[in-house]
DNA sequence: TGTCTATATTGACAGATGTCTATGTCTGTT
DNA sequence: AACAGACATAGACATCTGTCAATATAGACA
């Protein structure tokens, strides 16, 4: 199994080197797809906590290769897994990847604390920040 | 402004309808690339919350148009908001969004609690669960 | 063995996407 | 007013993506 969140820091921390940024983008844009949301939402809040692949090509008007296709994909960027049973696909979500990408997005604490700050907090100024942009490429 | 994330809950929780699922790919399929997930962290790690496109730009080998079509993709999911002081624009994170997403990718709490659940939790049989799959088109 | 059902794979194709060059717009400066 | 710098927009183009019909594969069962 390949490993493609390589364990980034929240996006608010720092920024994402090149490597880092493919492999993140990889799986948001297995998200950015809203069959592919609603395939995983679907498997995702299923009680059981995994769903047949002939209930999820019954949810939609979609032709069966074309969901084949989608959950090809969910599971490629390891947001699920499937396991055949009998005649029978079935597919879970793996959480641990959702959790990764949820803590990814983690916001900054919004309270800005309005002590004194060590940090140089550059704020609007009328010329660009010096300070130079990090540049890992 | 626009909502775009109209307010929708938990992945996990339940299935989206195409509406939502719509909305919200718009949004992950804006983090669906590299370059703008760096771009994003850029503009979210920095410590004064707020970065000009110039500085942007010379951390990309990149032109400046593709740049600017980056931040523009960025904007229009609400992802950032960019505003005009002097001869630069600065553009900065709208923190909410970002937490809405994280909200939203939130896994299911790990522990299944191995209490007697009133819920019926079909686990592995050899038959689909006759459960049907909620279909809100 | 052969057939039926469930799912995956292949190949084709229209439409979306990322990038570039060229150009436009806005603002400060001479 | 004219110019120069910063950024946005427009148009072009190659590549990627979502979808389908057709076909392959794998298991169950007669």
């Amino acid at each position: 199994m390949e490993q493609i969140l390589g364990c980034s820091p929240p996006l608010t921390r720092e920024p994402l080197d090149a490597g880092q940024a493919a492999g993140v983008a990889r799986v948001f844009k297995a998200l950015g797809d809203p069959v592919r949301l609603r395939i995983l939402s679907i498997v995702a809040s299923r009680a059981g906590g995994e769903v047949c692949v002939c209930d999820i090509t019954g949810a939609f008007e979609l032709s069966q290769p074309t969901i084949s296709h989608h959950l090809k994909v969910l599971k490629e960027v390891g947001l699920l897994t499937s396991e055949r049973r009998a005649s029978w696909v079935y597919y879970r979500l793996v959480p641990e990847t959702l959790g990764e990408l949820s803590a990814l997005l983690t916001p900054p604490s919004s309270e800005p604390s309005s002590e004194p700050s060590s940090e140089p907090s550059n704020e609007p100024s009328n010329e660009p920040s010096s300070e130079p942009v990090a540049v890992s490429r």
